[in-house]
DNA sequence: ACTCAGGTACTGC
DNA sequence: GCAGTACCTGAG
């Protein structure tokens, strides 16, 4: 059966234009919002609240229904349908990911059960790129921290919702700003790293664009060129800012994924297309769901 | 004082 | 290749 993508009608929202989508499936936004591939949306009285594409939008979920309010219908079709991955047949692609990860046990299902409702948004080449350096050996309160003041800072202003928001800092932006403006920002050695990516895509030697075209492993390597970029960052990257869902990142929650259910090893060759969406079930599914009982006992 | 946080570069074998 | 270590910073 075809997959049917949840039907757009206009509102409002508290007197702003709304969206709203009945018969959403498989999407859970306070999971998709919470699960560290983002790091500009809060959560305030169940509306999350956030900056990406250069606009500013607050959502909520009531069951299968979804309201986005600050898009209208054209900003739906163009943006946030693809952002949010409302355009993906999830229901296939849990098939797959059960299909190619079931060949060592049945954890996967366990897992994309309990962390049902994830999404890979479809986040920007460049905000990916330089929020996920910012990420090296760093916490998520502080990340978004960081995140927050570099665009605060750097960020092209607009106003939305009656309030001061921040677009996320171009390259150019960043470069002009000097290294000294980064180090203020607190972000340690993470600074050098962020300079040297932009000035890279400023100067042309990183095309960002270019990457779209490129193969998951070409992608990799081209992104490992930056200095401060490894195959972590360069993975999410991919994943995160180009949508190549093969992309597996393998950080400390996975890596005690992959010791703990599977302890002989994974040919992470025969993962598959989408990879990278079990990796995020995998991730929820310990860190959140998994990791929680534990730390309760 | 110490460890840890969604890692990476650098060093020494 | 592969293990060991330093690295900014702030919270617990």
């Amino acid at each position: 059966m075809a997959y049917i993508k949840p039907t757009a009608e206009y509102s409002d929202w508290d007197g702003e234009r709304c969206i709203i989508l009945r018969g959403v499936s498989d999407f859970d936004a306070y999971r998709v919002f919470d699960c560290g591939q983002s790091f500009r949306f809060n959560v305030e009285n169940g509306v999350i609240d956030g900056v990406a594409m250069d606009r500013r939008i607050k959502i909520k979920q009531e069951g299968d229904t979804l309201y986005l309010a600050g898009a209208d219908k054209r900003e739906y079709d163009e943006i946030w349908e693809s952002y949010l991955g409302l355009d993906e047949d999830y229901e296939a692609i849990n098939a797959d990911v059960c299909e190619k990860f079931g060949v060592y046990n049945g954890v996967i299902n366990d897992a994309v059960k309990a962390a049902s409702g994830i999404r890979i948004l479809r986040q920007e080449h460049w905000e990916a790129l330089c929020s996920f350096i910012i990420s090296q050996n760093n916490n998520i309160p502080r990340i978004k921290k960081i995140v927050e003041t570099l665009c605060r800072e750097l960020g092209e202003k607009f106003i939305s919702f009656g309030e001061e928001c921040h677009a996320f800092p171009t390259p150019e932006a960043i470069l002009a700003a000097g290294i000294e403006t980064l180090n203020a920002m607190k972000m340690g050695f993470r600074s050098k790293y962020v300079f040297d990516a932009a000035a890279r895509v400023v100067d042309g030697r990183i095309d960002l664009k270019a990457i779209e075209n490129m193969s998951f492993y070409e992608g990799e390597e081209y992104l490992m060129q930056i200095c401060g970029v490894g195959k972590k960052v360069a993975d999410c990257t991919l994943l995160y800012g180009y949508h190549k869902t093969e992309a597996f990142p393998v950080d400390v929650w996975i890596k005690r994924v992959l010791e703990k259910y599977y302890p002989d090893g994974i040919d992470f060759d025969g993962l598959g297309k989408f990879a990278g969406i079990a990796q995020q079930y995998l991730f929820c599914y310990e860190r959140y769901i998994n990791g929680e009982r534990e730390t309760n006992k």
